[in-house]
DNA sequence: TCTTAAATATGATTTTTATCATATTATTAT
DNA sequence: ATAATAATATGATAAAAATCATATTTAAGA
């Protein structure tokens, strides 16, 4: 479903809303630890949706990693299309290239309806109502 | 969601509901053309599903692949089972391991409902079923 | 019984993903 | 200015998945 890499992002990036503001920024060792990555891992991760504009960041002394208003402001998806790239949640369940709703792959009538309800979901949600979710005790980061 | 192999195998056991049986076996190299799979490849696996007894086989002349009725009634899943192992259909999404519906993880909430409906579908249909939704035109195999 | 045709077992190679490491650049504060 | 600090760029290594290759075993037919 998710690459590692992606679990890892949507991890950083709900702990960043959760614990971050332009006033309040958090270094890379800071975050590795409390969402059980590795700290070498999720700093390249966190740079490449810093250069994607999923994150924010500036560096040197007080630097570090935030969410802006408009970072938090955007749809999960966001994450993991820079991550795994939106063709891992769409594609054919079988490979099949020249698939459709008119030429269906034998799995396709037993799983689209969820597929797309899945990427619905993640489509709709931001990453500050999931963050929100899990303030409110709805939901739960790591351990 | 399924790896390549996986694909490679409800392809390869679908095209066998459909074109063999007892008295009508089919060797790898019959197989690995028309679903489009190398045949090295489709062997291996073809293999590990014999010695799971999701397919049948039997060597030397006149040998090769088919599916019994036994086979065909067996539900999709099993041949995921097979080859990536149930856990990569039902772990958490965020592999978070103390997860559960008592404490979901941020991605629980919106993703679940539809997960279960896929799993609950994948449990429910036989083999014999998606083939005979190919059958009448109704989802299509390769290429 | 011998040859041939097939799957089986086993393992090597390649590619991709995951993980680790470090030199460089930008920013803050002295 | 300069020293210290933190992200950035880049690349190396390790592990896993995908792919390829082949010697061995079993069954059929001559
Ligand atoms: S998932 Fe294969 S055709 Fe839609
Ligand atoms: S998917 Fe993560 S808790 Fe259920």
């Amino acid at each position: 479903m998710l690459s590692n890499s992606s679990k890892y992002a949507v991890k950083a990036v709900l702990f960043l809303a959760l614990h971050s503001n332009e006033d309040c920024k958090i270094m890379v060792k800071d975050i590795s630890e409390p969402i059980n990555v590795p700290q070498a891992y999720i700093a390249k991760l966190l740079q490449e949706l810093s250069r994607a504009n999923i994150i924010s960041s500036t560096r040197g002394p007080k630097g570090g990693f935030y969410l802006s208003e408009t970072n938090k402001a955007q749809p999960i998806i966001n994450i993991l299309k820079v991550i795994d790239g939106e063709k891992r949640l769409t594609s054919c369940m079988l490979s099949l290239d020249m698939c459709n709703e008119k030429k269906p792959c034998p799995l396709h009538n037993i799983l689209s309806t969820s597929r797309t309800t899945i990427l619905e979901n993640l489509r709709k949600k931001t990453i500050k109502e999931l963050s929100e979710d899990v303030k409110k005790g709805n939901s739960f980061l790591p351990l």
